[in-house]
DNA sequence: CCGATCATGTAACGGGTTACATGATTTC
DNA sequence: GAAATCATGTAACCCGTTACATGATCGG
């Protein structure tokens, strides 16, 4: 599952062709910057043959004919069944490793001496910082355009992570400044 | 990078066969449970071929000869490379989906009712608290073990995250019950 | 005329997952 | 005698990324 549930969920907002999905993907699930076409076309065919969509073709007198899919039934149901699937249940890892790449690198911090952990820490920070103010910025921006409430306690989510990261590279630092 | 980079890590921390390093993974970076063979074995080829890591096969009385991979000097030029990159550089995305997989379902709660958004809220509340206690239980032996202080850290910040999740979770949860 | 936007795709590659295969030794 | 542990691996598959290809129209 994820790029086919979350085009599944796109075509429950409302039905729509390629393209317009990756806009829309791009405005809000925007993982590097908006979905890239290869995967998409190819999921959605493969959705198709699935029979999880229909498409239907709508000819434009200007630009080329848009390819529109439609969710089924069976598409319905296999969206449900994602959505009401719950989600950590696997207790036997560390899921949060993906939560910070730079939590991989922390546990390696010993090869270095702490002056240059101090260092590098510090330089994080300062990135953490600015997205932590882009994500408040795009806040802003959900609250003009009048988003969906959920949508918006999704990027909350967002600033309270990024808020812990911060916090966290900050008991970092202040380790590696106490004399132990 | 990824499992390279931890597979030179570890490396770091000492030589050690693909049995042991994957013994020793488990211990830590547990992404699912333990790293998958399939993929162990065909990275420390890869990483041989490479010049990454040299090999020295060690015969055993009882057991099946162990393979024991060293460092090479490039591996730990690439080991450190890795090590100073800066992450989360590219800020055109909402890179915190991953850290918490439930967020994209939340992202589609419109299509619920209410109520079942609250029932489902609330099953994850408790599966999230769960995991909680498990991350302070396992603090707790990392400590008994006198595991590097850096390591602790790391956990220290899977047990913020946790609690941050369950928070935003009683958001949710006090939304859905407040008459808007 | 250039570059952006609309709209579709293909091809090659890389990394990870699942599942299976082998074979000896130790433990219950 | 069955199951776990030690230790190696292969093969098929899925998903995602990068990069490229096409071709029309529109704005500066």
């Amino acid at each position: 599952m994820s790029l086919k549930s979350i085009i599944l969920g796109c075509l429950l907002d409302a039905p729509s062709h390629g393209y317009e999905i990756r806009q829309r993907l791009k405005d809000f699930f925007k993982r590097s910057h908006g979905i890239n076409e290869g995967q998409l076309y190819a999921t959605l065919k493969k959705m198709e043959q699935d029979g999880l969509v229909t498409k239907e073709i709508v000819h434009q007198e200007k630009n080329p004919p848009r390819k529109v899919f439609f969710l089924t039934e069976k598409g319905k149901e296999q969206f449900n069944s994602w959505l009401m699937e719950k989600d950590g249940t696997d207790f036997s890892g560390f899921d949060f490793f993906g939560a910070f790449p730079f939590l991989e690198k922390s546990t390696f911090f010993k090869h270095l001496p702490p002056s240059r952990v101090l260092e590098f820490v510090e330089s994080q920070v300062k990135l953490e910082q600015l997205k932590l103010e882009e994500f408040k910025r795009v806040r802003g921006r959900m609250l003009e355009r009048g988003v969906n409430h959920y949508r918006v306690r999704v990027i909350d989510f967002g600033i309270d992570l990024q808020q812990a990261k911060i916090q966290w590279l900050y008991t970092l630092s202040r380790d590696l400044e106490a004399p132990e």
